[in-house]
DNA sequence: TAGAAAATCCCTGAAAAGGGTGATTTTGTG
DNA sequence: CACAAAATCACCCTTTTCAGGGATTTTCTA
């Protein structure tokens, strides 16, 4: 561990990266290197000599997702905490399947914050009590059910597609140039694979995973 | 105009409330009073000394429509900032309606902050460009197409609800302890209300507004 | 307290969706 | 090529939704 920390800032609500900035420089033993709104931009500023990237996860363009892959990538030897506003097991999954080093939530205190940063610049993971409870409930959950990304073929998503825009079936069969008979078996097929039982299940799923457009 | 102004903060994520107030404090003019993480405690702890209230727009119980209206109930001469990540018109009506003195983005920089504090202090109100530029756009729009915010009664909103659930007209009369009949009134009214051509339209309106759960 | 808005209930009939089952043809990949 | 997955079509039957009326009671609010 090093006396003092480089730390580079990730964000793209500049209000956010501001307050982070005053926050830390009041910390003896951290260093604001640099700060960046954007993925794109982070990945062109910062170099070898930081120890650890803050990101948000919810950012234009690049994502904080894809963000510490790429960072990773280059740098493997930086370490990364991504600060989320929402628990999210299936985000973490992610960041996790890309070697993040901590997790924090938003509404984390300062003294969490520098612990995370601590700890990951001492070369251990940071994952609060509470995100940690969240994802092994979540593990748990994809043991006992074994429910597993449902894949929904090309055509199910054209009609899935039809049945957002509120087309009915007769219509949809118009616009795709197939009988109503195969849109029936369509709907019915996502219904049995995504465990809906009616429309409204359709739709909360393909707008939860952006399916709409 | 007070040499120092007194500021009280609001905001459910206390990274950033301790972000804001490390940013803030580095500014001889003003001077944080206080802190709450949602509106109930900030309304207990906010009196008639206090100059500006910064609030972030969601947060849990009393978001900040809401809470700003109670504010200015209370103490008509406070004046109320919100930040808020979007830039979202519908929002911003409900807020000057509520007699708000600013609205600020989210990737606002400090100098922007600064000003609209001493602007609204000043008793003037401060909005951004970019705010002010798709709040007139909103107005346009709803010149010429009278769509008009449709509003949703308290049953009907329930009623969506159960239907967002994935529950069939007659459990949600069950449910709700009313005959199928008014459940389907509900519906056929949100229906055109909404001007939605079926459930998908219906649920559709629902996750875009937020009315899940 | 009068009027409006919301909530309640009722009816009919048509259209759409959903449950079950089965079969053929296309397409893609090892 | 062979096998699997995807896409296609079909039939039957039930339930649900939607469209169109109309009507009464409750609640809110100017």
């Amino acid at each position: 561990m090093k006396n003092t920390k480089k730390i580079f800032l990730v964000d793209d609500h500049q209000m956010f990266l501001d307050g982070l900035e005053s926050l830390l420089n009041d910390v003896k033993t951290i260093t604001i290197v640099g700060k960046a709104s954007n993925g794109k931009e982070a990945l062109e500023l910062i170099d070898k000599s930081v120890d650890v990237v803050l990101m948000d996860i919810s950012m234009p363009e690049i994502d904080g997702i894809e963000f510490n892959r790429l960072i990773k990538l280059k740098y493997p030897d930086i370490n990364t905490i991504a600060i989320s506003m929402h628990n999210d097991a299936k985000i973490l999954d992610k960041l996790i399947r890309g070697n993040i080093n901590g997790y924090l939530l938003k509404n984390a205190e300062k003294n969490e914050l520098l612990e995370a940063i601590n700890t990951v610049s001492d070369g251990d993971n940071y994952f609060s009590e509470e995100v940690k409870r969240t994802y092994q409930d979540s593990l748990f959950k994809r043991e006992n059910t074994q429910d597993q990304a449902p894949q929904l073929s090309k055509r199910e998503l054209e009609v899935l597609g039809e049945i957002i825009n509120e087309l009915t079936t007769k219509e949809i069969a118009e616009k795709l140039f197939i009988s109503q008979h195969t849109v029936e078996s369509h709907r019915k097929n996502m219904l049995s694979k995504l465990g809906a039982r009616n429309t409204a299940g359709l739709v909360k799923y393909a707008l939860e995973n952006r399916l709409s457009n």
